[in-house]
DNA sequence: CAAAAATACGTAATATAACAACATAATATT
DNA sequence: AATATTATGTTGTTATATTACGTATTTTTG
């Protein structure tokens, strides 16, 4: 485990001054690395002492050993840890951590991407006579949103947040078309009948959901948004974001297999999107 | 190209003592981060300020500053900084970057947040009568997904991708009344039309947008979705992203102001789910 | 609840490290 | 060979980190 994540996992025990000296670090541990003992001392309203100790607590000989080890765990990997919302979190709190456990879903997500996966959806999608984006509850506007996207490269796209819907449009399905389909848990009974007749019409079903869930089963390629635990009692906020950079990856390299010639069919899309803005001055 | 490279790099253009430093350095760049710069000079069997010139060489501030960036070039990680997508990259590079460049914009973001600004939204939303969330095109989704967070919080919600919709709601509103507009770029006049309305009417105008735009112009309180430079042609996907984290910070804020009793409410909803669901084994 | 002990924290003194300014040596240029 | 130029080292100053100690705070115990 490297340092930053180490001053996370004992942010608990620490006594009030030395997390005071934890929270400034974990805030920007790049820019930790450049200050002296006293600024940071400082930044962090303690004695330089309180600074001194609290490097040594996490094995450090002293404050400029603890800079280097701080500095390399940065690089290593993993700034960003997980942390869950307490209750008497101040506005600064709470909102780092949303961003940071955010931030750290994405990492984790990138670092555990299948890119021949990517490449085989991508295929697909080129390929697709017809491409449905199907979510049900807060993956609905999942679904919509890579509609969007998706539309303006051209292809034909739809997108269901209705049960009813998207049995129709998947018992109407034909070899060559591509479903979509968007579940966090890939366990919701509907989507993954949905899912099933699709596939038996001869329909491509792409999974973006969770491995070893029914809804895995059903689909022809799995792109599996990794997990991290559920720190928040809230929700599955995290999810969502890692789904939609998940689509945004598939439209990218959608446009990318396209070629050049497409560049200029998105500039048209702007242009026609500038008459209903103000110009920026 | 990292700063262990970079040494790599320019040894042949290195005078005779600064040779000396940079084989020091390379022989073992791991134990270099924690010597003295007394004693890598000694190592070198140069004097100390040809090592402190030797640092500056290497756009280093000083010899301190060059060591942390020694120890985070040895660990070989990636910054997260937006990198766009080129037209030859393969499914790793591009997947990668994409990741990557939304890692790189949440954290901007991040650290551009006003903690007051969204204090002062949370105060707005809490006293609400009736929250509408308002967003076009792109940002559509975005509002319909604000309002699912929302409703678990038993509060009065709606969204609106409708500009038909949006004004006749915005045209009846009252004092107590909020609306979120969310808005990438703020210059969508329809939107921006929609916002005056509803302030002309007594209501609050939370903006989810660009600074210095139309729309921030007509807000009570601007929540500014920090926008780095459009590295793509593609789309602003990250800013999206941006915003809907952002709303996630907003529904915590909510949320951990009502105290713990509406956990309980949380609770009974997911409760009322799970029978949509397959049991996970 | 008070007194004692233990822990936490800061102040001030001290030691260490880094740097700047200057001086000298080495090398290149004419 | 003389001069200019660059490279390197020496010394003193400043910045930075650390130690030792004392005060305040909290916890424990009677």
């Amino acid at each position: 485990m490297n340092l930053l994540e180490q001053i996370y996992d004992r942010l608990e025990s620490l006594n009030k001054s030395e997390r005071k000296v934890a929270n400034v670090i974990i805030g920007d541990p790049a820019t930790a690395t450049r200050l002296s003992i006293a600024s940071l001392a400082q930044a962090a309203s303690v004695s330089e002492p309180t600074v001194n100790r609290f490097c040594r607590n996490f094995e450090a000989k002293g404050y400029p050993d603890f800079k280097i080890q701080l500095a390399q765990s940065l690089a290593g990997g993993t700034p960003y840890v997980s942390r869950s919302v307490e209750q008497d979190d101040s506005t600064e709190e709470y909102t780092d951590k949303i961003f940071t456990s955010t931030i750290a879903a994405l990492d984790i997500a990138r670092k555990g991407v299948n890119a021949g996966l990517i490449s085989k959806a991508v295929d697909y999608l080129i390929q697709a006579k017809q491409i449905s984006f199907l979510g049900l509850g807060a993956s609905g506007p999942v679904a919509t949103d890579a509609q969007h996207k998706f539309f303006r490269f051209n292809l034909p796209v739809a997108a269901y947040e209705d049960v009813l819907m998207m049995r129709m449009v998947a018992a109407a399905a034909h070899t060559g078309d591509v479903f979509v389909v968007i579940s966090y848990t890939g366990r919701t009974r509907e989507l993954v009948d949905v899912a099933k007749i699709a596939r038996e019409n001869g329909a491509t079903v792409i999974g973006i959901s969770a491995e070893n869930s029914p809804l895995a089963k059903e689909c022809t390629v799995l792109l599996a948004a990794p997990t991290p635990e559920d720190t928040d009692i809230y929700m599955p906020m995290t999810s969502r974001i890692v789904q939609l950079t998940l689509l945004d990856v598939l439209a990218t390299g959608v446009t990318l297999r396209r070629g050049v010639d497409f560049h200029q069919h998105l500039k048209k899309i702007k242009e026609s999107l500038k008459a209903t803005r103000y110009p920026s001055e």
